[in-house]
DNA sequence: AATAAACCCTAAAGTAACTACAGGGTCAAG
DNA sequence: CTTGACCCTGTAGTTACTTTAGGGTTTATT
């Protein structure tokens, strides 16, 4: 499978696929007699992964330590647990700032249909 | 105020600010006699509304957008409505995708309680 | 008073996670 | 035999910062 047809298959970008590469996300694969990277079963599920990992918002430190957590055979699930756990723990910080946000706009619309924006303190009313 | 003490009270970086003045977001502050910028109690509430609008991945440019609001004192309340409700809009869409984060996360961490990563069912789901 | 620690300055380079571009080779189809 | 769709490497651009280099200034301590 040739790196255009992995692209498709993952709905990805090619250079995507080639900076995962470049990175160490994802193995060197093989290359066809004219250069041209062929790629196996095996490293399509991998991208795919990567690529699932990323969607969740995992940084591409992240994936490597689940990488190398799955390699570590012995290794408890607590790990990969910790991890997104903390994971966890910063998205919802990001949805109470967003909620939050979301109330300031409010309001500050809400001061709008007054129509009197020429003397509503509208940057009062944002910082709050 | 000087930057030391304004990054302190906004729990940011003396840089991030410093960046901030480069890129146009916070507005040039006066300096003292020896150079250093003095802040005024309004340019911090500026700076939190900037950090808190970064915090729920707003980018550089639509801070700039609802900041330009300021300038438009003139402006129609419809006018600014209109660009209120885009911001409405697109802070929704992030709060969904966050949600939608925290379910796979949530859904990923249950299935992983216990046991070794031999049969780490994270990791089996993510690589579905 | 001298010196060290803590603070401030500018400018430039580095980082994450890609994306886009420049300047090419390869290969099937018309 | 050339056109178009692929593939290659390598470098530069993007966003939103952070780090580093190489200095001045202020404040606390010796």
């Amino acid at each position: 499978m040739r790196i255009g047809e992995l692209a498709a298959e993952c709905d990805c970008s090619v250079e995507t696929i080639r900076y995962y590469e470049k990175v160490g996300l994802l193995s060197k694969p093989e290359r066809a007699e004219n250069g041209y990277r062929t790629y196996t079963e095996n490293q399509l599920k991998w991208l795919q992964f990567i690529l699932r990992c990323r969607r969740i918002g995992l940084t591409q430190d992240e994936i490597r330590q689940l990488a190398d957590i799955e390699t570590k055979v012995s290794a408890k699930c607590d790990e990969v647990n910790e991890l997104l756990t903390q994971h966890l723990v910063n998205l919802h910080r990001k949805l109470d700032d967003l909620k939050q946000m979301e109330k300031s706009i409010l309001r500050l619309k809400n001061k709008c249909e007054k129509g009197t924006l020429g003397d509503c303190l509208v940057i009062v009313e944002l910082m709050k």
